[in-house]
DNA sequence: CAGTATTTTCAAAAATTATTGAAATTATTG
DNA sequence: CAATAATTTCAATAATTTTTGAAAATACTG
């Protein structure tokens, strides 16, 4: 298979992924599209090579760049903004994990942060009050962890995980 | 806070997230129901508690059931089937990392095992090669822990990660 | 500054995903 | 086995999310 040929493929696999990841298609898709550029590219390049509109280009473009995973690049001579990926997975993965966080995990803390005092001294509250509490330990730990991923040194989470997995 | 007014904004909250974390709405506010209850539902409870229809509280059970959050329960004397969710956090929490990683994380390796073989010599085959090659190893080694996590016994994640942010 | 290039916005349209509800199927009871 | 209860299915509909494309805004250039 050739670079042509794993490009394609590459950023229809990412593409169709999208949705089970919690992003657009095309976001996705730009994404990979971006990982796979030896050089900056425009939305021109995007919308062309991707076959989508500029307003979807414009929007997803800006959404990659807000998440870090894409920056705009100057190329001398040349008008049109370019954008780059930031192609090291070790750099990109924990800014994906902090949006992540962010969306998924912090509002189900902020929210069992309260709920776990439920009151009452049946059996019933009383059980609830274990569930959530115990949903609420476990997110916290979840959280903490995350939190050490996304702002630690860039081999933390690779030297930890290898030596727990050894 | 009361026990019930606890109940439906969990519900809510659980269920508003839902997106987020990929399951329908519904799915995640019969998992929150269920884990409020303090007694085995039927699909008629649901109905009216959650305000939907049939066919779509016995899809989203029957999702649940096959998720193995929740179980079907027999009670004495009654006709209809009873559910009831798995509480304990250590327990579901490790069913829903099986589900997701088979979704999100299992098509991503399987793809990539064999685009990082990308073949040519130019700068940008390489480049590509080292790209989708890192990402690679990346998501491997998230796959180990989590089947580790997935399949170990119960208290290991806890405690590792436990020892590992003290 | 006027003219042109580029980027952004956003209402409307399209695509996708979830829900309904009634009919079909399956299970239970006497 | 007939009658009834309970569950499942699925085509139609509704709700949600994404995309388009043209107009508005902004940024350059000479």
């Amino acid at each position: 298979m050739n670079y042509d040929e794993t490009r394609e493929e590459f950023i229809q696999v990412w593409g169709s992924l999208a949705s089970s990841w919690g992003v657009s298609k095309t976001m996705a898709s730009i994404h990979a599209y971006l990982l796979s550029s030896a050089e900056p590219k425009t939305t021109d390049d995007i919308m062309s090579d991707l076959q989508i509109s500029r307003g979807n280009a414009n929007m997803n473009v800006r959404a990659l760049v807000d998440w870090g995973l894409v920056r705009k690049v100057s190329i001398a001579g040349e008008r049109m903004d370019h954008y780059e990926a930031d192609k090291d997975v070790h750099s990109f993965a924990p800014k994906i994990a902090r949006e992540r966080r962010k969306r998924e995990l912090e509002p189900i803390i902020e929210q069992l942060k309260s709920l776990r005092k439920v009151e009452g001294r049946t059996a019933e509250a009383k059980e609830l009050k274990k569930t959530l509490g115990g949903i609420y330990d476990f997110a916290m730990l979840g959280d903490q962890f995350l939190r050490r991923y996304i702002q630690g040194e860039k081999g933390w989470l690779t030297r930890t995980l290898s030596k727990l997995l050894k």
